[in-house]
DNA sequence: CGACAAAACTAACGATTGTTAGTTAAAACT
DNA sequence: AGTTTTAACTAACAATCGTTAGTTTTGTCG
């Protein structure tokens, strides 16, 4: 019984460390990505940064390609799932505004790197992953601006064009991560509140 | 007489064919980088979009950089300019980011391409032409900022954080490119009254 | 028509790209 | 202790990169 249970904690330290290994080369390559973009940061730019040998990067990842996805696959889960989330309470359209203006904060604090290759390098995706990356996108727009829509029909948002509106918001919240390093000492909740009153009640 | 008449006009011509020539290869270039970005278009790639080989591009240009150089330092100085005028006006802090947000419209609608470039491939800029667009660039959203600061001192402004406001609106406006595609049938003055609506007094 | 220049071409360069093969040193397991 | 596995390495590959040199085509002027 002891040697089973051995076996299984030796098991997880192993899958720990295999996957240690790869997360951290896709957190390295994260940084150099957002600051010159997929295309432009070698292999051996992300070994060089990792202090090994690009060929050596092979023993974790199956390739280039796979660090994009992984990155990009990853955080754009995170913002469907917390859509969905959104979308299934049963609450005000200027309330679910204010949850999506909110979680696109906290994504973006834990997240900035992988929103970067996601805003930026999206379409160096191949295959079902560039398909399915897109879907999500669009989806994602659909459900905000279904709310819109709805926000608007309720007399509780000005009736302004509603694609003005969706884009007026997530073009600030998806361009959040440029300028979260200058957010600096200024606390997230600060921030929540001063996002939602600018976003929605203007700053006049 | 009529001999040095034809001699200028020919001159202009010239100038403007091989301009034109160089015109091309750049508004080609631009649409290119704005799919995939700098990085990941060859100057092959360029070439085809152009029907010719990559090393008759030489005959116009001086290279790559080149290319990327003028696309982004002509936006960037419309923008200067455009923000100078509008500093030298004498009018409140409203109307002077109510202005900010209609010429970023009017640039917007004429230099889709060329933003696309600046917002995303600037550091891929060499020497003086990198420290000349980042110069410009923090000038930019200093004037910005004084802006919002003046109308925020002056009580016309909501007391939001400056650089909250400063970026809500900046971001907003430098992402117009990427939807502008889809304005379609959009009158660019609805357009305009639209977003000074939503940024300014916001959706509620 | 002949002269000349503009602008295309072919061919090739050295460097760099992502990736594979084969090897070696260290670590872990039996 | 002996065996196997992990994860690093060196070396090299075919492909592609930006760019240059030299040549040919095209078109325009006198």
């Amino acid at each position: 019984m002891y040697d089973g249970l051995s076996g299984w904690v030796l098991f997880f330290i192993f899958v720990l460390m295999k996957s240690t290994r790869k997360e951290e080369i896709v957190a390295v390559a994260s940084g150099l990505f957002k600051e010159k973009g997929y295309s432009a940061v070698s292999m051996r730019d992300i070994a060089q940064a990792m202090n090994m040998k690009a060929a050596s990067l092979y023993n974790h990842i199956s390739g280039k390609q796979e660090i994009l996805s992984t990155l990009i696959v990853r955080v754009a889960i995170e913002f469907t799932n917390a859509m969905e989330t959104v979308m299934a309470e049963e609450s005000s359209p200027i309330n679910k505004i204010e949850k999506i203006i909110e979680f696109h904060i906290d994504i973006t604090v834990t997240y900035a790197e992988n929103i970067a290759a996601l805003n930026n390098d999206w379409m160096h995706l191949e295959g079902t992953d560039l398909k399915r990356v897109v879907k999500m996108r669009e989806d994602y727009e659909e459900n905000f601006r279904s709310i819109i829509k709805q926000g608007i029909n309720e007399g509780r948002l000005r009736p302004n064009h509603p694609e003005v509106i969706l884009f007026s918001i997530l073009s600030t919240l998806r361009t959040l991560y440029l300028w979260n390093e200058k957010r600096g000492k200024m606390d997230v909740n600060i921030l929540k509140k001063d996002m939602v009153s600018v976003l929605l009640k203007g700053i006049v």
